[in-house]
DNA sequence: AAGAATTCCTATCATTTTACTTGGGATTAG
DNA sequence: CTAATCCCAAGTAAAATGATAGGAATTCTT
């Protein structure tokens, strides 16, 4: 019941844009120095979240990534989604189309899970990174 | 972000002993079947769930399972726990002794993974196998 | 006492997932 | 031109998952 990499990374990277938004893109290479991670694995992740459109890159020299939308229109969920796959602590529960056994209409732990589900939701979808960002604010001061 | 198999199968043990609470002790293989789970597998959760003390054991012919508790008494959590380990989506929120990282004062995901953590916690906590004999009466009716 | 039912224990194993690493190609600012 | 940077595709070692196999220990029933 942990996230995997993909998604602690890439919150971290992702967060990490926030900081520096407006700041023109910014190279994979610093971000996996700050963040510490193998600039080539998160090149991956990054990728992803490229091609869900969460980031815009500038290739070339002076080239880099920077976030596709402004920080408060970014939520956690919206990151951990294209990272880890559709959401749910069992596949009957998924939310892209869930995988229902035979006896889904009498499965009681099946609304078990879907509670679980409804609570990560509710916390992911509510936190922006504009959130994060005024946490960080707040303790850097 | 998905429980294995642990702990799914093992709250659906739990919750068919549950179903079978006071009717002395249920052999495995019966639970097996009507879950439609590998009795041997589920031989391996429910050995954690012994050592635990979630529930108690009769050896020998007409022997099983059984609650070691009352249903009320025991949340989908203590369950959780038990087979898939410390609680949190990442290392430095697990519940049994966090790994923090160097920077944990100042890290900004973290407050994110404590609040994922808070959520999932809050289900879990304070859903009993009681609660899911009453869900199960309602349906049956 | 025999035999059947059942838990208990240890080991093995195939598959999948994870978390990278490697190596190179394409693009662009200076 | 060249250095910086993104882009892409494979490969890979380790861990986790989800079993399977076989048998020893215990206890009920007859």
């Amino acid at each position: 019941m942990k996230l995997s990499t993909k998604g602690r990374y890439g919150l971290k990277a992702m967060f990490d844009l926030a900081i520096h938004d407006g700041e023109g893109p910014i190279p994979l290479n610093s971000i996996a120095e700050r963040q510490r991670v193998s600039e080539h694995y998160l090149e991956q992740l990054v990728a992803e979240l490229r091609k869900s459109g969460l980031v815009k890159s500038v290739r070339g020299a002076q080239g880099g990534y920077m976030l596709a939308h402004k920080p408060a229109e970014i939520t956690v969920g919206d990151i951990i989604r294209v990272l880890e796959g559709p959401l749910g602590p069992s596949d009957c529960v998924l939310e892209d189309g869930p995988v229902l056994c035979d006896n889904a209409d009498h499965c009681i732990t099946k609304i078990v899970w879907e509670k679980i589900q409804v609570g990560i939701s509710s916390v992911i979808d509510t936190i922006t990174l504009q959130d994060m960002l005024e946490d960080y604010k707040k303790i850097e001061n």
